[in-house]
DNA sequence: ATGAAAGCGCTAACAG
DNA sequence: CTGTTAGCGCTTTCAT
């Protein structure tokens, strides 16, 4: 057995006590000082903080929490991050969380609802302040959610009808928006590449898209085709589907994978986008807009709903006990050059 | 005043305490049942199992996380979430977090040394169990990092000789690769875009780059663009030079931002990628394997690098006290088509 | 004004 | 093998 041991094994980083005991006053009182109940510029203060500095004092943030029953901890489960769209997502939120003193744990899904589900627990288990979901495809978070007593706000998916707050985007009017557009360009021809069914998100796309078809007083043709979620798939898909149609005369991809792989095929196969042929996207990208020509995107604001989102989760936090409302923020059209129209072609 | 109100809270959820009470047993017994020192097939377990789904109740990790004095977190401070080989770098480290029963702490820097600092310091707050951290450009991290006791790793953009570990990739000898293999294609005139002087990371790679035209035999005209970090910056660099200087026969991109900003000037000036010009980027992205001709890159091997990162820091929250070290690993050429050769070119 | 003391929720050492 | 108990580091009354 060593002989008298030091007290705290050598790993452990100096507590307040050691912090007290060094400046000659209590525990309390440097709890007092360091946050800020207490003037500094006496010699008790000064005292204080020159043992903070020394010992290399930092307040351990679960001990603190613990005591004051709170986080100031956010989380948020996103299916992965690799999708831009959901990287700036983050990126925002953190800033707003910045500004209020919170602090963003974020943790990816994986598109896995397992995974999601444990990560929601995991959160709950950490007692954080409140929780952004953005769904994974197929999640059970709704259930484990409304149980909770934690806020939780849902964004992007929104699940249909739910008793919880969720933040996204109007997209069946952001898809109407565009086709009318198509339309006004004199389009006629036009192939929509879709997820596949069962996303609401993309159910959402697609009946804004047969709204504005429904509506629109000329005939034109429009077919549908099932992409799936990877790129690889959604190629084979569409070159499969030039393959055995005539040309359209624009293609929408729904999903950013599609329109990056409609934009590869498009070049392959030779055509001229703004010219042979028109493409957009739902949901921008850095190469969308620095291609040549750049291909058109319907924009999701998401500095907008990272605030709306946020503001809604505070109020939440702060008690609000108003009914869940679910928020849509409305898209831009980014009309870039590879919408040129019909008659410009002609011309 | 309100009648003997509730003992705790509304908000509050139960505790340890409220489930000992329930089941009839003492919170420690409670606590052997919850983490398994206990067997739970029997009356007592039972009812302890049952007190925890009656109340719902969740262990508060903070607490338990302060009373055993460790936190299975790991801290990751990145400069940001948009770049796509930071994102899947977050992503596959959180993978590995996983299947140790860590878990994953993502921050961002902003490429903003203060926020860096902080995050740092906050982290260190929560004393998690070790720290990643991809230094933002004109970082400080380095000291603050040296003097704490929790073990740091640095990731991508690797101080110089730091006494610190350091996981990244072998920069110079990948430009060098991609050099060498320009040359024999038969390219003689080659332009260099880079971010700009003082980033470790691209020096490295600049290095690489004129050591391998030091040692090629022929004469080559090789130029060095910097180009700074924007897209649009990189692209008005590109573009001047393009209109004063003769048309290089190959563009060798050091930096991501400069890849794209390239792609999209070479289609606007309308050069034929694999035919009348060659384009290779350090770093891969989606867009650049999938557009048509596909963009040949230096592909960082993310989840090597993840792996052997985490191996590291494991071994140093574990004890390891070896002396800190620099691992570097080999980056893998993606020869796509946008690099063929000037013989192909000619015939 | 200041310091002593209680206790947040949990776990681990120890007593029964 | 089970239950009691002390205490992790901190904040916040409450006496002084």
């Amino acid at each position: 057995m060593p002989e008298k041991a030091a007290k705290r094994q050598p790993g452990s980083r100096p507590s307040i006590r050691d912090v007290a005991r060094k400046a000659g006053v209590s525990p309390g009182c440097v709890s007092n000082v360091i946050n800020g109940r207490r003037k500094l510029d006496d010699p008790i203060g000064r005292a204080v903080l020159e043992a903070v500095n020394e010992l290399g004092y930092r307040r351990n943030t679960m001990a603190s929490n613990l005591r004051r029953s709170q986080s100031r901890i956010i989380g948020l489960v996103i299916p992965n991050f690799e999708n831009p769209f959901f990287a700036e997502l983050v990126a925002k939120l953190e800033q707003r969380a910045e500004t209020t003193n919170y602090r963003i744990v974020a943790t990816s899904s994986r598109e896995d609802p397992e995974t999601e589900a444990r990560e929601i627990d995991e959160l709950v288990g950490w007692r954080v302040a409140g929780v952004f979901v953005i769904p994974s495809l197929s999640s059970r978070a709704l259930n484990l959610v409304s149980a909770s007593e934690t806020p939780f706000v849902f964004l992007d998916r929104i699940p249909q009808n739910a008793a919880i707050d969720g933040v996204g985007v109007n997209n069946a009017e952001a898809c109407a928006l565009l086709m009318r557009h198509l339309f006004e360009a004199g389009h006629s021809r036009i192939l929509v590449a879709y997820l596949g069914d069962g996303i609401a998100n993309v159910a959402e796309r697609l009946d804004g898209v047969r709204n504005a078809v429904a509506e629109h007083e000329q005939p034109v043709t429009v077919d549908y085709l099932p992409t799936g979620d990877s790129i690889e798939g959604a190629r084979a898909a569409l070159d499969a589907y030039f393959d055995h149609n005539p040309k359209p005369d624009a293609v929408f991809c729904l999903f950013n994978t599609a329109t990056l792989a409609a934009y590869g095929l498009l070049q392959q196969r030779g055509f001229v986008l703004g010219k042979d042929m028109a493409l957009a996207g739902f949901d921008d990208s850095a190469w969308m807009a620095h291609v040549h020509p750049p291909v058109a995107a319907i924009v999701q604001p998401i500095e907008e709903i990272a605030k709306v989102a946020w503001e809604r989760l505070l109020a939440r936090i702060e008690g609000d006990t108003s009914a869940p409302e679910t928020i849509r923020i409305n898209c831009r059209l980014e009309a870039r050059e590879s919408l040129a129209s019909v008659e410009t072609q002609a011309g």
